[in-house]
DNA sequence: AATTGCATTATGTCTATACATATTGGATCG
DNA sequence: CGATCCAATATGTATAGACATAATGCAATT
């Protein structure tokens, strides 16, 4: 079998969705009428419309039933990859270089974020990452040493601390920001554009719970973009 | 009860992982043991793990099992919302306006994106977004008519092409892609910044199936920024 | 008229059971 | 030795039945 009935029905509901057979807003047909319809038992029909519920296409209510979603939560999922991955994915070679590696006191802007004592210091690291030896992203990056001791050891010079981090350290939560940003002289240089090139930007910061990990900034050379489908 | 029991052991087993109970990539008890543990059914833990997957914090495989994810996936879940609930969810007002609505050939880069036919027009429309009477966000668009035929009769003196369309349009599938990009003259001058000031750009083309609905370059002014938690 | 309470209803979750399916590894046979 | 087959195994899906829970609206009560 090519597909399991409950996706069988998630699918056929979703043709019933889009041939507008309910119109936007709509109340659709109860688990126990549409169980009988297709000829299985209610908890299948109830997995199809949580699948399509999850999607963010109908909304489930208790009592009420459930309706065909009107202001449409556009969600996108998202997949941010290792940037060693997203520039093999483009056919191109990867390699990457560490320019800064040393333990400071982190900036009041950053400090705030981190969640540690005002004296505490941490390592910030600078890398720049390449595509085909050309400049491809610059990443600036805070790491409290504390929540991650064997970092000391870790080879950065054969792996990115980026993809260190994301194979060695498991975190729960965390949040990124996505924004433009104008190069300036520094960052222009490194990434080999010109002053005041717009700039994609991910601005990551992660936890263990409590305990502060890091946090990072990664400049995109101009021409990316992120992209996902609908 | 406060939380469903799936959902107990959904966050436990997330604990048992953060805590390093596994480490990462190794595979963790199967469900029928897990469930003999949390004194359950093994559906129930299988919905937990089930979860977990859709999550991307494990890998299930028939026969093989669950194991902690290596390469953690970082999918973020972006909501792309109505502009108007973007500006109204920051406390300030909102109006918009329509500065262009015609029909038009339109140019190569955007014709082959639609697949439609080389000659038919298609209607263009420019607005202007505004937050508390300052220009907020610069949308241009092309729609295709003969896929949403009652749009000629929409009052988008009153309410936003965006908002129309995601209220009263279906849609099957599309795509988004965000960048970073530099103002030009007439953008910065709508928007009221200066030439090359980097701007957000979200680009998103929708389909009904095979046919094209419509196609949007959305410019936030500076300092916007897409947030999401991971 | 306002409040309280109860039956109703649709989804939410859980259980026990069964069969399906993919995959591994060992046993068998040429 | 190598190819093939088969049993074991862990997850994947489906079913019927049960109780939980939220919300609605009607009915009885104050």
């Amino acid at each position: 079998m090519a597909m399991a009935s409950y996706q069988h029905i998630r699918e056929s509901i979703l043709a019933r969705i889009q041939a507008g057979e309910w119109s936007l807003g709509e109340l659709i047909p109860g688990e126990v009428e549409l169980s009988k319809e297709y000829g299985c038992a209610r908890a299948t029909v109830n997995r199809a419309l949580r699948a399509l519920a999850d999607e963010g296409l109908v909304i489930r209510k208790r009592k009420e039933g459930t309706r065909v979603c009107r202001t449409r939560v556009r969600q996108a999922k998202l997949y941010i990859p290792i940037i060693r991955e997203q520039v093999e994915a483009k056919g191109q070679k990867y390699h990457h270089n560490l320019i800064t590696k040393e333990s400071r006191k982190p900036p009041p802007s950053i400090r705030s974020r981190l969640r540690i004592s005002p004296k505490a210091e941490a390592l910030y690291l600078e890398t720049l990452h390449f595509a085909d030896d050309q400049p491809f992203a610059y990443e600036t990056r805070w790491l409290n040493v504390d929540a991650v001791p064997n970092i000391l050891q870790a080879p950065f010079d054969r792996i990115s601390v980026n993809e260190w981090l994301v194979q060695s350290v498991p975190f729960s939560n965390g949040n990124v920001a996505f924004s433009a940003v104008n190069a300036d002289r520094e960052i222009s240089t490194a990434l080999n554009t010109r002053v005041d090139q717009a700039l994609f930007l991910i601005d990551r910061t992660t936890w263990l719970d409590d305990l502060f990990i890091t946090t990072m900034k990664l400049f995109y050379k101009d021409g990316f973009q992120l992209y996902s489908e609908l």
